[in-house]
DNA sequence: GTGTGCATGTAAGGAGTTACATGATTGC
DNA sequence: GCAATCATGTAACTCCTTACATGCACAC
């Protein structure tokens, strides 16, 4: 049975307490969307796969008429996120950027044009710095108080990268306006 | 006709003078691969699509007994060039880093393997930098001479902010190996 | 004559997205 | 009663990748 890191994330996912594929896609949504997106219409066949694989258990778990399933891990669930954790293999990372694309060919721009669109990427910038602490950290911070790290130091990792960004990109701005 | 980034990148690329399919492999492999990617098998038939919808102009231009398109921007390709250039329009950025999930999913991990994945991102990041400033940013430096500044500017912010991650990483491992 | 680079494409498949489809529960 | 939220799934499609297929030119 082949991993991608789709399934790891959902494997992770109800390691740390998100029951239903509901609940899974609601914690992405709010933490790992950013490094890794995933869509709902991945979740549930990759479940019912992770499930058919032996690597996580499946319970009914309806809330009145609802229906409603309970995942947990499986020791070679909890075995397989383990070994993934620690092996160095392969990480695939892929960064697309639209706004970095237009930056590379920004010279067919006039000058005022080119400080336009530095001025669009840095305050695009900035709101991601400030949405990050606004909206993920606080979450993350709270999971940390009871020991739960990663989420808080990945989201701070984010805001202050972002951070770092638009700090650069403000004085490619000031050398372009006056170099 | 629907023009998607990969069509602007090689509209762009054909803007700055790569004139064959090869050419403009070539040339984003160099460059816009990084926050881009695009693979062989989407260039010629996205090439043909733009020459098809009259935004690139398309000449025979053998070398001996060995076939070459030689392709050109048509004002409506420079048109369409410039207006994606100018608008802030939906810009579409996906980050998916494997790296940074398994950060998320870290406390999993003993402390010791915590910090073993620290270190690893921490050297991957350090070798991005080093790459991006030993093979990408001479060519665009050189660019840059005969007045191209896109590429170089793109280049060392990609080389500063991997800069900034490293040191970043750095602070986060002494924090866990002495809290 | 052989390997490297230049050059153009196609076929099949995988990963992920959007949109669709449905329905119960809970709070106002 | 109504809206928002919880909850599970499927179908069609788009985009992109890997692998395949071919062949000339040039330098050594």
């Amino acid at each position: 049975m082949r991993l991608r890191p789709a399934s790891y994330l959902i494997l992770g996912m109800v390691g740390l307490g998100a029951r239903s594929g509901h609940a899974i896609k609601q914690a992405a949504d709010r933490s790992t969307q950013f490094f890794w997106p995933m869509s709902l219409a991945q979740v549930y066949p990759e479940l019912a796969r992770l499930h058919g694989g032996g690597l996580l258990r499946r319970e009914e778990d309806p809330r009145g008429g609802r229906e409603r399933h309970a995942y947990a891990l499986t020791d070679a669930g909890e075995q397989a996120l383990g070994e993934w954790l620690r092996s160095g293999h392969a990480e695939s990372t892929q960064f697309r950027d639209e706004g970095i694309l237009r930056l590379f060919f920004a010279d067919a721009l006039t000058p005022a044009d080119q400080l336009a669109l530095l001025r669009r990427l840095r305050e695009r910038a900035a709101a991601v710095t400030a949405s990050t602490r606004e909206e993920i950290l606080p979450a993350a911070e709270a999971l940390e108080a009871s020991g739960t790290r990663g989420p808080a130091l990945v989201a701070r990792l984010r805001a202050d990268t972002y951070s770092y960004v638009e700090g650069w990109l403000e004085r490619a701005e000031a050398e372009l306006g006056d170099p």
